[in-house]
DNA sequence: CCGAAGTTTCAAGAATTTCTGAAAACAATA
DNA sequence: TATTGTTTTCAGAAATTCTTGAAACTTCGG
């Protein structure tokens, strides 16, 4: 590996760091490389500066396509591939998030609405239903939020993430405002807490 | 295993989650046992309704403690260790964020902050420190917002919540009212978008 | 202090994942 | 269609992670 101290750092530390993310070492460095450089990097540059196989390089590239993380272009007159990370970090967020949903949520989200369509057989599988179905509608939830938020653009959520502990503060005025007549929206068995849940925390 | 359908199709399915979640198969069907049982399991419990050898139930259970994703405790006249997960559900929820973040974000963010203090030797590392600098405003942004939130009560955050979309028209309220002359909390560099980002999301 | 009941550690084998080099496939050009 | 430069596939080697049974350790009541 040839790369500046910096740079080789933060290339290493991605590395390591991948296990964690759901990716492996040689996805991370690679994804690390990239997002790094000034400009697009083909793989034979990535084998130079990394010294992975060729082929292990291949395959990465073509991992980091499946996530939508890097962006395949071409140079006028040469034909390799060159990849590149998009400049605009909110827009890496975004897919990021995307993509993890889909790979950690949404699987959970289908099995847990099918499941809950069985008959129980017994107060065992009653109670475990039930528990299930808690767990269904938290999901939907936060996933029901997450996807508003997705629409957001960005200037917006920038905001809305500045506003940090303020938030109360405003839910607190639109509680006020709200005190006339209700129209409610989307909300639905999530409505509420869980039924059997005090709304005190309680520590671990 | 011997398990009532609905419960062992549910446990199964954690298991094969466990290596997306970054726990394995082992760790994830114990928590899903315990997630769903109406009453505290033993270690000799699991390892009866799973298979696992005791060792690994063992093993297990330690990485949910170091998780904090189990609570141990006992039964009067009994020696042994039983456990359980917290009944409340978005106490399950703050916990895994939390850990998430302790495991995958905060190593990150260290390592950017001790390398932006290196003094940069050639314009390559000159940009990738530009890059590493924006990444960490970023993520600082966003681990701040993520504390503030973790801060409210659990009905107000159901509340924020709730609200999804119908955040915007609370963002524009607020924008009206800010312009009356402004008192400004928290915000740093990540104040506005980063530098070159163009505000337009782009299409990956 | 002893023995019983329980928990954890450890080394080794099993299973899985990652990585490689060589060969096959592909795509553009002449 | 043949040539050339490039990407992808694939089978096995290497590395890592998971699982186990046995032994070591802890804790508690007598």
């Amino acid at each position: 590996m040839n790369l500046p101290p910096l740079v080789q750092s933060f290339v290493l530390h991605f590395g390591e760091m991948g296990s964690r993310w759901g990716i492996n070492r040689t996805v991370g460095q690679i994804y690390a490389l990239l997002f790094l450089s000034p400009e697009p990097l083909c793989a034979d540059d990535i084998v130079d500066k990394l010294g992975f196989s060729r082929s292990n390089v291949s395959i990465g590239l073509k991992e980091l396509q499946g996530w939508n993380l890097v962006r395949l272009q071409h140079i006028p007159g040469d034909r390799r591939d060159y990849f590149s990370t998009p400049d605009d970090l909110w827009q890496i967020v975004r897919t990021l998030v995307e993509e993890r949903k889909k790979r950690e949520i949404d699987p959970t989200l289908s099995m847990l609405r099918e499941t809950l369509l069985v008959e129980p057989g017994s107060a065992e599988e009653r109670h475990a239903q039930a528990r299930m179905r808690e767990l269904h509608d938290l999901i939907a939830l936060l996933t029901g939020w997450y996807e508003d938020v997705q629409k957001l653009e960005t200037e917006r959520l920038v905001q809305l993430l500045t506003l940090g502990a303020r938030v109360q503060r405003i839910l607190e005025m639109k509680d006020r405002l709200t005190l006339l007549p209700g129209r409610r929206g989307r909300a639905s068995a999530a409505d509420a807490p869980p039924k059997d849940a005090p709304p005190k925390a309680e520590e671990a």
